[in-house]
DNA sequence: TATAGGTTTAACCAAATGGTTAAATACGGC
DNA sequence: GCCGTATTTAACCATTTGGTTAAACCTATA
């Protein structure tokens, strides 16, 4: 493993990142984030002007790593249930990465304060479903269902565990290698509950 | 609508309620609590000493409110497929009365400094959901699945739409009245997919 | 090596915030 | 009506917090 010294602005957002999903926008404090860092905590505003635009920045180049490698999936022209079997394989596993952020982001999007934020979440992605799905069911691939209310089934079953992490370590007594075995089995279990709910 | 006059603590929970679910814990100010109450700030200290002990006062309410509601009605002799269907309407019902309540709960167990909270949840309710399943499962009633899997499914299934409901009133461009409606259907639609999955 | 420009720091500031206090007010029992 | 107790208030306090500033410190380059 290979140190390698970033720069003062990456050293910031690596600490911001770390900071802001753990405390919450509110909870989070510009000398906190200056420690973890390891700098001044004039240097924030150096490079970042204020606390508002700093939380911006992180929330933006967060988005930005997640949401674009789920897209591009699904353009391929495979079954509509293949393709929701590679989504629940994909988010789960960009969820494995950050488990915080879906509490991070859904936070965001009710700070009464942020709610501009949610014009930079991917919404067609769901029209992509939805559309992927009419397709589909026209030539009689798949049961009748609303597009809308599978989308928001699907994507709450990815994310309700990592939202409700600490609850389940609790309940489980389990660690974080004992949650993540927990996560890669639930993606077989979430591709059997779809395979059950689409076919006709 | 009679206006009944509420004692000063009732003003406080119910003004403190409001605020701590909008803007979360660290995002509250005593001071706004005691402006939506209509009181002086120093009763707020009067009544409940601090902060943090205010907020596990609310915390405890709502709780109280919320759970008890739907543990009973899970020990009636019914087939789980029943149970369910019962506890889907029961947990979108009050939902859709507490559209709040699934994040300040999720904010407040993931919260540092309030991981404690967790012990007040009714984890509880989700072994009577399992051993309810095993009983019929025996029998072969039900398909085969792992119970804890597929009560993760159901909790995010109906919790979901209520987490990202911002996010879903921007998308479909709706308002409360529609998001109700939405959420009405809802749980028909996920009474089908739990038949769908559960069924041998 | 002098110097100009970007970078970093300690010290500082004003506003906000949770919490306290002492005095004022309301109120029930005599 | 008087008095003791509980309630309410305005003013106050110490600390925290986001943000600023002026000086110190590189570092490249002419």
């Amino acid at each position: 493993m290979v140190e390698i010294e970033l720069s003062t602005e990456e050293k910031i957002l690596k600490a911001a990142e770390e900071v802001f999903m753990r405390d919450g926008y509110a909870g989070s404090r510009m000398q906190d984030i200056a420690d973890v860092a390891g700098i001044n905590k004039a240097l924030l505003h150096y490079y970042f002007r204020s606390k508002d635009k700093l939380f911006e920045k992180v929330f933006d180049a967060k988005i930005q790593s997640f949401f674009p490698q789920m897209g591009e999936k699904f353009s391929q022209d495979i079954p509509f249930v293949d393709k929701i079997y590679i989504f629940i394989e994909g988010y789960m596993d960009l969820l494995l990465k950050n488990p915080y952020l879906p509490l991070f982001v859904l936070n965001t999007v009710n700070n009464k304060d942020k709610s501009a934020f949610i014009k930079k979440l991917p919404i067609e992605l769901s029209r992509h479903v939805a559309q992927s799905y009419y397709a589909e069911f026209k030539k009689g691939k798949v049961r009748e269902l609303n597009p809308a209310q599978f989308i928001m089934s699907l994507m709450g079953m990815c994310i309700f565990p990592f939202l409700a992490k600490p609850i389940l370590l609790d309940m489980f007594k389990a660690d974080n290698g004992t949650f993540e075995k927990l996560m890669e089995e639930r993606i077989q279990e979430l591709k059997l509950y779809v395979k059950l709910i689409l076919t006709p």
